[in-house]
DNA sequence: CCCCAATAGTTTGTGCACCAATCAAGCTAC
DNA sequence: GTAGCTTGATTGGTGCACAAACTATTGGGG
């Protein structure tokens, strides 16, 4: 029963599962007193490298469900952070925006990188070498059937 | 700019968890006919390989905090898939045990992990490189400090 | 011009994930 | 033998993720 294809221990999916949970976790600590959780430093990092953007802009390039975006952009918008107001000439699209507090914020986000990297303790080389595998994989997720299930 | 250390395009723990959440979601379709969620899934591959397990084996075993298992078992156990009842002469540990119905879902499972392959469209070899990369990783993020931050 | 389909966001419901607090059962030390 | 620590599991609170339903604009086509 060595070749047992559904042992924890080969599976992909769990590796991922808990690889992600745990480098995020790794995170935690350094974005706590920035008062961001994980996906909220995603969605500023897609704000700081450019700022007036849609709901969908954001659902798209962060590959996230906009019923997941829209609470969270609240409570980034609680946090002054964020502004969100409709654009003008098009009541239906939101135009969330950096706020001065959220653009300051970006100063203390650069150590973090480095910090992660040092935690991780892992030659960067490495590092470089998992993102493009992974790009393979996410890549090859969007590849079958339709790109990215939810976001027809 | 181009070395700007925040681009979202650069960051592993984006790609880490897009790829996750995206193979995932490749198992939503292939699980949902079984009643299963993917960490359920993940649980009942822990309960495969031994069948009375107490929560804290089952926590350890898939990094999972007892918290998030609880109410999972239960749902497992609602699914009748699943018993859980105290162990005679320790009424601490709970043991939680595969019923019949659990162990005649194994036959089903066994389709998963080659339609998930097939899916992915990827060769096997790239996995199983990815999933030496995400041992390292997940070793890296245990190495540091305590292992498994919530799991003492 | 108006109906209607497509688009942009929001809401609701279920389930996961983490943390902190709680509680009961078992152990240890004195 | 019991006081107090430790262990094993549960509970409650916050936030994320997804699906489906809903609302409200907008843009076309007849």
């Amino acid at each position: 029963m060595t070749d047992d294809l559904l042992r924890l221990d080969r599976q992909v999916c769990f590796a991922l599962s808990v690889a992600a949970r745990n480098v995020v976790a790794l995170y935690r600590p350094l974005l706590e007193p920035m008062g961001l959780t994980h996906p909220q430093y995603l969605v500023m990092l897609a704000l700081w490298e450019r700022s007036p953007r849609s709901v969908t802009d954001l659902s798209t390039a962060l590959a996230l469900d906009p019923g997941t975006l829209s609470p969270l952009l609240k409570r980034l918008e609680a946090a002054g952070l964020v502004e969100r107001r409709r654009v003008p000439g098009n009541e239906r699209t939101l135009a969330v925006t950096l706020t001065e507090a959220g653009r300051a914020l970006r100063a203390s986000a650069e150590r973090i990188p480095p910090a992660v990297v040092e935690r991780l303790g892992m030659p960067v080389a490495d590092l470089e070498q998992l993102h493009a595998v992974l790009s393979d994989v996410i890549a090859a997720t969007r590849r079958r059937s339709d790109p990215d299930p939810h976001l027809s």
